[in-house]
This record gives structure tokens, sequence and C-alpha cells, in this order.
DNA sequence: GACCGTACCTTACAAAGTAAGGCAGCGGTA
DNA sequence: TACCGCTGCCTTACTTTGTAAGGTACGGTC
């Protein structure tokens, strides 16, 4: 019975592809941990040593998982806002893809040979900027100062007690009365007056940094 | 002859501190991955399963290295300067020291219970921006806008081809012009007119995104 | 001298990445 | 038709990791 007719699970050949793709679901689901070369095998119905047929090892993966990630983000280009709201854009795009992968930024540190989609949305960011008349320097500085704050906002989110869904608020609350306020009364109040109000969200504070930036740019040499 | 006087080796007995500092060597040495609780234990001349008698697992371990990386950097309080000089002074130490250990800023990501260091380090930051006159709102745009950076910029430092000394310019200079310059024309021009002068460094990008940022902060509401 | 905690060691196991090689079915050629 | 080799997946087995469980030696206290 095991004909050539398509079986109840018509086992579509495996693809880099799909790998990737089962790799960042699992990854999205338990995070990093949890993503083995066992799980993911499991995940595509294929025993573990048939992966290495379509990437060249874990580490091949890894890389895979972070350009899949810039391949989530629109690639910026010119808008009727101009310069300001393609890098407004862009780094709000950036910043929801790292939100939703959160291993994401973890994994960039050690990855050092970009992949395909980095590079076209770095080339697209710069095209966007010296077009609209910043120097080449003006330009690295802009590049370097908005990767940074977006990189480091969004390692600050996946540092933070859990998900997007704002977790249990219990856990949260015990943490912050747990700080001794006699030794740090300004963490304390930040904690208690400002983070745990209910309307309180870190993530509100992108945009205000990222305008305080997008100021600052504005003030850059040739435009 | 194993008696109660010292031998060669004196053999101080294990601390928490002690196999710490001898973790953060490891790591900077031979980076995150040569790591282990085997080449810990054989640095310290001692079985590894006795590591576990100062230590409560590698987690901890991991969480005690990020606390000892802030516990390097000068905590902020008041200068002459006034909070501008102060937050100049705590970005620089900070990159500093994150760049003396570029596995720390892959540490954060998964670290959410931080340590003593970690929390007396941003006490004394939200302490000078309050005692100078920031509202709490401002006090804390201005710690989530100032950290975001400085660890992102450290993430990408972390990222470059390679450490500190500039490494091997023969891979670089070949990393660079393997850029196609059809498809990625705004890159290459980075990558050849600028960031391959020979008077190029990161690093003295932080200064000028520091700058802008901080020029931003003076606006903020009630100082 | 019995007792006990501290500090370190020995043994052993489970989970991970992956090297080495096997087998089955397909297309193309003689 | 018979053969050949390639592609795609599997089987087995080894190494390296973290760490559970328990053992041993020694210094101090009643």
């Amino acid at each position: 019975m095991t004909s050539t007719n398509a079986s109840a699970h018509p086992r579509q050949p495996l693809t880099r592809e799909r790998v990737l793709q089962a790799a960042a679901r699992i990854a999205d689901d338990g995070g990093l941990g949890s993503l083995t070369m066992r799980s993911l095998a499991s995940d595509l119905s294929v025993q573990p040593m048939s992966l290495y047929h379509h990437v060249a090892n874990k580490e091949d993966i890894l890389d895979g998982l972070v350009d899949l990630v810039f391949d989530e983000v629109q690639v910026p280009s010119e808008t009727p806002g101009g310069w300001r709201a393609a890098m407004e854009a862009r780094a709000h795009g950036m910043r929801a893809a790292l939100s939703r992968h959160p291993w994401a930024v973890g994994l960039m540190e050690t990855r050092t040979t970009p992949g395909t989609a980095n590079l076209r949305h770095h080339d697209a960011t710069l095209g966007v900027l010296r077009r609209s008349g910043f120097s080449l320097d003006a330009a690295g500085h802009a590049y370097a100062l908005l990767d940074s704050y977006i990189y480091g906002f969004a390692l600050q989110e996946a540092g933070l007690p859990v998900g997007v869904p704002d977790a249990d608020p219990q856990i949260v609350q015990a943490m912050a009365r747990s700080i001794p306020a006699g030794e740090l009364p300004y963490l304390a109040e930040m904690a208690m007056d400002r983070a745990m109000q209910p309307d309180y969200s870190f993530g509100a504070e992108f945009a205000v940094g990222l305008r305080i930036i997008l100021d600052g740019l504005t003030g850059l040499p040739t435009q």
C-alpha cells in the first residue's frame, strides 16, 4: 500500500525553506532552547540526520533563521513623507519582527555572516538616506544610531519578565514589590509609580525614543 | 606529605567569586562556547561536580557573569558637569565593559533575573536623572533610550567580523569587496568609501550617536 | 571519642550535534 | 529490458555536554 499514490500525508519533500520555517515555529513556541535537530526532525516527521541533506549544520539553520526575520520586514523605500517617514516605518517594522521572534536578537550577536535579506534590507535603508541628501558620513551615523536603538530596544524587550501578553501580573507585581525601597529608592519609585500602572506598556517607549533620534538626525550635516 | 602545611599549590578553597572570575576569563578567551562546566573545573584544578557546591548550576553562573560585568562599570553619580556628563560617562563605561566582554550582551537576552550590581547600577542612573530635575516619565524615557542605544551598539560591535584589534584586514577587505555593487550599491559604497578607510573605527560612532541622544534628552519636559 | 558539616571526588546517565554508511526508488542510457 | 548512478531518507554509533546520586576525608564541637 506504500505505492506511488500519495498517502495520507503527501509528504512533500524536505526543503531548506521548509526546514527553516519549521525551526522558526519551534523557536517561537518554546524558545531557542527547544530547537534541537531532533525536535526539528520530529516536527517534520523525519529522522534527524535527514535534515543534513538540506542544511549544512545547526549553525547554518541559525544563520537562516536570522535572515528569515529580516525577510519579514518590508524593505524601506521612498514615501511621501520623505526619509523620516521611511525610517520610522522601517524601525517599527523591524521592532515588530524582533518582538514576534524574541530569539532573533540573541542570535545576531554570534552570526557574523549576514544573509541576503539582511544585506538587501540594509542596502535599501542606506539608499533612502543617500538619495534624501544624507552625506556618506551622515548616512553612516544615522545607520549606526538607528540600528543600535532598534536592536537594543528589542534586546531589552526580550529580557523582560515575560512575553508580549503582559504575562501573569501577579509575578510582575511580586517582583516589583520585592525591590528594597531602602537601598534602591529610584528603581522602586519607577517600578511602583510608573511601570506598574495598569496602562503602562514598555513597547510604547519605543516611539518616544525613536522620535528623539529622528529629530536629532534632522540636524546632521547635509540634511 | 599532604599535611596541613600549604603545598606547592596552596589551593585556596573555591568560592562563588573565584568560580565566576574563572568563568569570565574563559569566556573572554574563547567565547561563551568554550565555557563548559568541565573547562571551568579544569581551569580551577577541580573536578566538575565540585563546582556545584558553590553555584546552583550553569544558569546561575551565566547570571553571575552578567552581574560581574555590571560590577565593572563605575556607578554614575553627580558630577560637576551635571546629569549630561554623568550619563555620558556611564554610557562610555558601560560600552567599554561590554566591549571587553563581548559575550555579555548576548547573555542579557535570556537572563530575566537581574543581579544586585545590575540593580544598583540602574538605581544610581535613575537617581542622577531624578535629582537633576527629570520627571518620572522623562527619566523613564531617558533610561529606556540610553540603555537601548548602549546595548544595541554593543550588540552590533559583537557581531562585527572580529574583535577589537581590527583583526585581519585581509579578511575584512575580502568581505567588503565581495559585496556585489550591482545589487547592493549603497552598501558597497559605504563599505568601500567609508568603512574600509584606514582611519575608520566603528567604535568612534558611539560618541556621535550618544551626542545626538543626549541633545534630544535635553528637550524633555521638566529638564 | 562520637558526631557532623564542609569541601571535594567518583560514577553514571540523558540529551545534544553529527560522522559514516546503507537502502530504495527514480530517470536516463545502451 | 537491464543497468547505473543520483537523490532523499534512514540506521547506527560516537563525542561532548549538564548534572543527579552518593562516597570520602578532614576539622571542629560536645
